[in-house]
Order: C-alpha cells, then sequence, then structure tokens
DNA sequence: ATGAAAGCGCTAACAT
DNA sequence: ATGTTAGCGCTTTCAT
C-alpha cells in the first residue's frame, strides 16, 4: 500500500492524475469535455488506485439517492412478493437504482414508513403496493414532489396498476355457474384494517354473475376471515358443515382456496365430485396443487410498475402499453 | 410559507431558535449537554418549520449508511424468501436501519452486487444468504471492513448460520426407511453456478442412513435438475415410469417435492400408497398440500442472522443462543 | 478542455 | 452549555 489507509477520493485521483477533480468528476460522469488524453490518465489512476466514488457524497451534492423504495405488506400474501420480483426485475434492466424495502403490516407501520421514508432524500421515487396512502400521505408525497406508482392500489394523485378485481370475481363465478354449480360459496377477507379492498370486489364481482345468471345470491355462503390459509380452512369446513352445503368455492385468493382445499381433504370430501374450489391471484402454488384460479398478471404488474415510476424518474422511454395482460381463468384440476 | 420553497435545513434551524447549529445537532442526537431551555426552544422551531434531517449528509458526516444489505438469490427459491421474512421481522424490532435487497440469480449478477455493493458507503453490514462468497471477494470483504453474517453458507472469514444439511437428509431417509421403504430415489438439484451445495449434501446424508440400515444405495434413483417444480415434474415422472419404480422420493426440496406429488399425480400414483414423499424446508406451501418434510428454521434463520449482525453493527447484546431450533421431520399425509 | 472554489447538510473537535 | 469551524467526498458553476 503506497497510499494510507483510507479509501482513495476523488483528489487523490486528481492529484496523482495531476489533473484536477473536475477532470476527474467529468470523466467519472463520462462527460465529453475531457480531453482523450486525460480521460485516459484519470481511468489508468482510478484502476490503480481501486477509486470508487462514494454515493453518498455524490447523492448529497447531487440532492438524488438513486434508489427507489417499495413499501408493501410483503409477507400478508406471496402475490404481493410476486409483484415484488417483477419489480426486482424490471430494476435490474436499469442498474443504476437501488432497491430499499419498507415493510408495512400493520397501521402503525404504515404510517411510520410514509413518515420517514416518504422524503426526497430517503427515495428518488416510491412503489407502493396493496395499499392506498391516505389523504395526508398523499399530499406529503404531493407536496414532497416524489414520484409515486400505486400498485394493487389507486389514488387520483398517482399513476396505478390495478386489474378489475370485480371482473375477476365475475369470471370466476362464471366459470363455477358453466359446470353447472348454484350454490356457490365464497370465502374472502375481513376488511383489513390497512383498508384492502380487493376481497370485497371480486365478491361483488360474484354477486353479478349470480344475479346475471338468475340465482339467487345466498349471503349465509360467503364468509370471511382474517388473511392466510389456516382461517381460511375454518371457515371451509364451517361451510361443508353445513345441512346444505355449497357444491364450490369462490375463494378471494389462492392461499385461502388452498385453506378451502384442506377443509375438503379434511372433511373427506373429493374435489372437485363434492366440492368444486377456484382461486385467484396464480402464485406458484395454485400450479404446484392444480388448483384452478383466476390468473392475474402479478410479476407483470411489478414489471410495469418499474418502468412507469423510470419514466416519471429519468424520462425513461418505452413501449409503455399501460394495458396489462387481461385476467383469465385458469382451469385446472379443482373444479 | 414564510420560507423559501426549499427544505429547511439544520442552519434555518439554529437561526430560528437563536442557538449554534451544533447544538441543534445535538438536539437532533439527544445529547445530554443542552439546556433544558434550548432543547424545547429547538424542538419548537423543528415543528414549526417541519425540519427533518437529510440522511444522506448525516451518513456522509459520520460516514455510516444506517442500512444493511441483503445479497440473495431471492426469487430462485421460497425458502429465501422465508429467510427475509425473519430478517425484516428482527429489522423491525431496530428501526434504525433500512434494508437494501440485492437481488443474485446468476453468477454475472452475483459478481456485480459484491463489485457495487460490498462498500462501506453502501451499506454498515452485509447479509447474504444462499452464496458462498469466493476468496476475492471475503477478502475485500474483510479488508473494506464490513460486518458480514452469512445466512445458508459458510465461509471461515465470517459468522454463518447453517444447517446440518447432511443431517437432515439422514433424518429423510431414516423416516421413509422405518416406514419400510427401501427402493428409495432422490430427486435434487444441478450444480448451480451459484455454487448452492445443500442439495447435495442432503443427498449424502441420505446415502448414509441407507448405508447405515444395511440397504444397498442406487445411484440410478438419484436424479438431479434444475431446481423448479416443473423439472422436478419431469424427473418423478421419469422415475415413477421404470419397470423398477421406487417405492419413495427424497426430494432436496419442498419445491422439488412438490413436483414429485404433480409427476404422481400425473401417472395416476397413489400417495402415498405407491409412492411416498418427503421434502425439505417446510416452505408454506408444504403444509397447504400435507407435504411430509424436513422442517428446518427458515424465518429464525434470518432473524438470528440480523441479531448477530446488529451485534457487531452497534454492540446491541440479546441472549444470542447461537443455537437454532434443530431440524425435525414433519409426517404429514404424503408418507 | 480544464481548474478553482463554492456548495450539498450534516457531525464533531475545539474553544469558550 | 454553547458556538465556530473544519471536514465528509462529491458536483457544478464560473473563469480561463
Amino acid at each position: 500500500m503506497s497510499q494510507t489507509d483510507r479509501a482513495p477520493t476523488i483528489r487523490d485521483v486528481a492529484r496523482h492524475a495531476r489533473v484536477g477533480v473536475a477532470t476527474v468528476s467529468r470523466v467519472l460522469n463520462d462527460s465529453p469535455r475531457v480531453s482523450e488524453e486525460a480521460r485516459q490518465r484519470v481511468r489508468r489512476v482510478i484502476a490503480q488506485l481501486g477509486y470508487r466514488r462514494s454515493s453518498t457524497a455524490r447523492n448529497l451534492a447531487r440532492g438524488r439517492t438513486q434508489t427507489i423504495g417499495v413499501v408493501a405488506p410483503f409477507f400478508t400474501t406471496p402475490s404481493v412478493l410476486e409483484r415484488l420480483r417483477g419489480m426486482v426485475e424490471g430494476l435490474n434492466r436499469h442498474v443504476e437504482y437501488d432497491l430499499m424495502l419498507f415493510d408495512v403490516e400493520t397501521v402503525q407501520q404504515r404510517a411510520d414508513a410514509f413518515r420517514r421514508f416518504a422524503r426526497r432524500d430517503r427515495v428518488d421515487g416510491l412503489l407502493i403496493v396493496s395499499l392506498c396512502p391516505s389523504e395526508t400521505e398523499a399530499t406529503g408525497l404531493v407536496s414532497e414532489g416524489i414520484p409515486v406508482v400505486l400498485v394493487d392500489a389507486a389514488h387520483p394523485d398517482f399513476p396505478h396498476m390495478v386489474i378489475d378485481d370485480a371482473l375477476g370475481g365475475k369470471m370466476a363465478t362464471e366459470h363455477l355457474l358453466t359446470r353447472g354449480h348454484r350454490r356457490i360459496a365464497f370465502i374472502g377477507d375481513t376488511t383489513s384494517p390497512l383498508g384492502f379492498t380487493s376481497s370485497e370486489q371480486r365478491r361483488l364481482g360474484m354477486r353479478r354473475a349470480l344475479r346475471e345468471a338468475g340465482v339467487d345470491p345466498r349471503p349465509g355462503l360467503e364468509l370471511r376471515a382474517p388473511h392466510g390459509r389456516e382461517p381460511a380452512r375454518e371457515l371451509g369446513i364451517a361451510l361443508l358443515s353445513r345441512p346444505d352445503p355449497p357444491t364450490a368455492i369462490f375463494a378471494a385468493s389462492d392461499v385461502q382456496a388452498m385453506g378451502a382445499l384442506e377443509a375438503a381433504s379434511a372433511m373427506d370430501a373429493r374435489v372437485p365430485e363434492d366440492i368444486a374450489v377456484i382461486g385467484f391471484d396464480d402464485i406458484e402454488a395454485a400450479a404446484a396443487v392444480g388448483l384452478t384460479t383466476i390468473r392475474q398478471p402479478l410479476r407483470e404488474s411489478g414489471l410495469r410498475a418499474v418502468d412507469l415510476l423510470l419514466q416519471a424518474l429519468d424520462g425513461y422511454e418505452e413501449r409503455l402499453s399501460l394495458k396489462l395482460e387481461p385476467l383469465r381463468v385458469l382451469p385446472r384440476r379443482t373444479t
């Protein structure tokens, strides 16, 4: 080590290369206003010294962070992770940004997340998944000037990426109807404190399909529980224990559908003969168990959200068709 | 707005509160060396101005980042995400750190990740999952002085959190043996370019159990494919199509076990009567399909890794028992 | 094309 | 207890 122990700075490089720091900075930033000779010299010194510029210092000077934040209830359901996967993929195509995670599983954490991270000096842009910012939060975001893209949530102030949940519910129900089912049950989420609404929308879509088919809805067959496999299993057992059990179950998510499947197995009901089950999302596990479901473009939604955000950030262009792949029924072995 | 439009800085606060910036800084950092009166005044002004300190500037001045990075092949298998979940939980108990994600799915990305993020000015500490740093990378990390904790990977230079994969494989096989199986097949990963080794270790454990039970190993029944449900399914079909099919399959991961289950279903083989299946990991989906498996403490490993790292970072103390919950067989419906 | 110098907003030594 | 000031390592005018 000819140098002292601390990491070399732009100054060290400048000195060794016998140029000013500005020139080094220009080389670092690929500015054309540098003579080829100087550029070579600087590059060589950088290599020799093993210099790497400090992103912190750079960020401070430029007033940017080069990181985008993702706020989401990551572990509430696998579908959020699948969206995250899309985001990571999308971001990997534009290496300049880092990804910061803000997990929000409770109302408290949600408030914290916005207070702490909805700031220009924390992130250049924000991806918010399955969470709708409150009016105050939205106002803060806007006045702070932070580009935001919402995924699986909608708000008039921000671009968002949503599917037609009601339509999905309708499609699922129609699928069941076509198969001849008339006594159709619904298993969905209880209204969560974080205010997810898709489960309810899907139920409404189911209602619509029923109505259009001239089938009387049976509110007694519409059950709700906190999201999760286990609670859904309980619901399924309750359903199958009735004197007049349904012949089919529409679960508002694949996770809940898996619970319903477990219930069937516990009650020795054959699927789909005794009880048909259709889910929603098409997560990995759905394919694994042969669960019929409504496929929604999870990964794609993440990917596109990133594109949208990057565009807002860098004027980055692409064929932003904004339309996601449409929902569709994926018939498998449970219906 | 009495102020100009740009965000207030520590200077603005100092001026309004008629104190020096150092005092404001002290208040910000909860230093005791501030008179109660000054403290109040500063606090009031901060509230009035809506001042929030810039973490970038702070980080530059302090030479820290307050973020910990996680390098991992997040989407290769659900088990990594389950570990991440543990990390997020662990970190949420110590709000001062942010979480940065570095996804590594290919060798190229892996090299990039280390080059870009193994730096003091990017992260204060690193959590590396299912990836073993090369010698060069390890040396870099050490000389850079970055605290590192390895999860599901081992290296002499760093504390690590690993399970005894061979033991797990042995346990799984013994379980099968106890159930009377003698023709036991293995489905595992092909050696990945990223160098995961647990699959192979588990196979070795299986061999050991077989040997100890006096059962001849049948190399012909040990199949490998890239990680994933689909490839494992193919392998399962190949296995079941043999003139002398196995009576049981030990899959090196639950994901692959699910593939085996699909194969059974495709071949109309009853589980566990015609073919028993045992997996490894105990991911969510395993419980959902009633898959017998070897449970390893996934979430816990993430949690503990964070504890370990935080300790290295802050001298943060706790009952660091370092021992993870032991592996155990979780008998369900597939054996 | 290049360099000097003024920030970016904070922390921490040092002085008082 | 408090203020002054010199960094932290970079970007970016502004001269030249």
